[in-house]
DNA sequence: TAGGCCATCTGGTCCT
DNA sequence: AGGACCAGATGGCCTA
């Protein structure tokens, strides 16, 4: 469970900023105006709406905030979601979010690339029925098949189709992305 | 201890 | 007006 998650509006996540409130609160607030005074109730009519707006942004802060977790929270599930589709690597470590998407686009490419392979290989007897669209998603346009992250390495050389697919080829070997795209 | 990664907060911008 | 998205700032945790 993630605590900071489980109620963040009753906690006070604002240390700082919340002194501000609590002043506004503070003793300060007039008990009985004097008569002399009175011209100025509009004024303290308006300060008094002041200190309702504030809490207004205060609470709306409050609601952006939690969206904003829950937003976060739901690109890392769909950040797990996809380390679970990828193959898993020798040691266990968990891929960072950077190299979680740097290995999907990889795999993405390898994936196109085995089939293509595997096209070209087979025999057009045995896919008769395959017409050329179903190869245009996986090498389609310059984007796919031209440039993958790791054909820095050596791309264009495999030792077979399997060999694309290798965890650590798809990586770059951990550690050698950066910049890569 | 420095550097990397991460979660969270925050204010701005865009969209409905 | 309110929500979604984004990027910058900040602080905590971990590792070499």
């Amino acid at each position: 469970m993630d605590p900071v998650f489980s109620d963040s509006s009753s906690c006070d996540p604002f240390p700082n900023t919340d002194d501000e409130d609590c002043r506004g609160a503070s003793p300060r607030r007039a008990s009985s105006p004097p008569e002399h005074l009175q011209k100025k109730k509009r004024r303290r009519g308006r300060a008094r709406s002041n200190a309702s707006t504030q809490v207004v942004k205060k609470n709306r802060r409050l609601k952006a905030n939690d969206r904003e977790r829950n937003r976060m929270h739901n690109l890392n599930d769909a950040l797990d979601a996809l380390r679970g589709v990828l193959p898993a690597f020798p040691d266990e470590t968990k891929l960072t979010k950077i190299e979680t998407l740097r290995f999907a686009h990889n795999y993405i490419w390898a994936l196109s690339e085995t089939i293509r392979i595997a096209d070209l290989q087979a025999p057009v007897l045995l896919s008769p029925a395959r017409s050329p669209d179903s190869c245009s998603w996986s090498c389609s346009g310059s984007s796919s098949s031209s440039s993958p992250d790791h054909c820095a390495s050596s791309p264009g050389s495999p030792g077979g189709p399997e060999d694309l697919l290798h965890p650590e080829r798809l990586l770059g070997f951990r550690g050698f992305l950066p910049g890569v795209y």
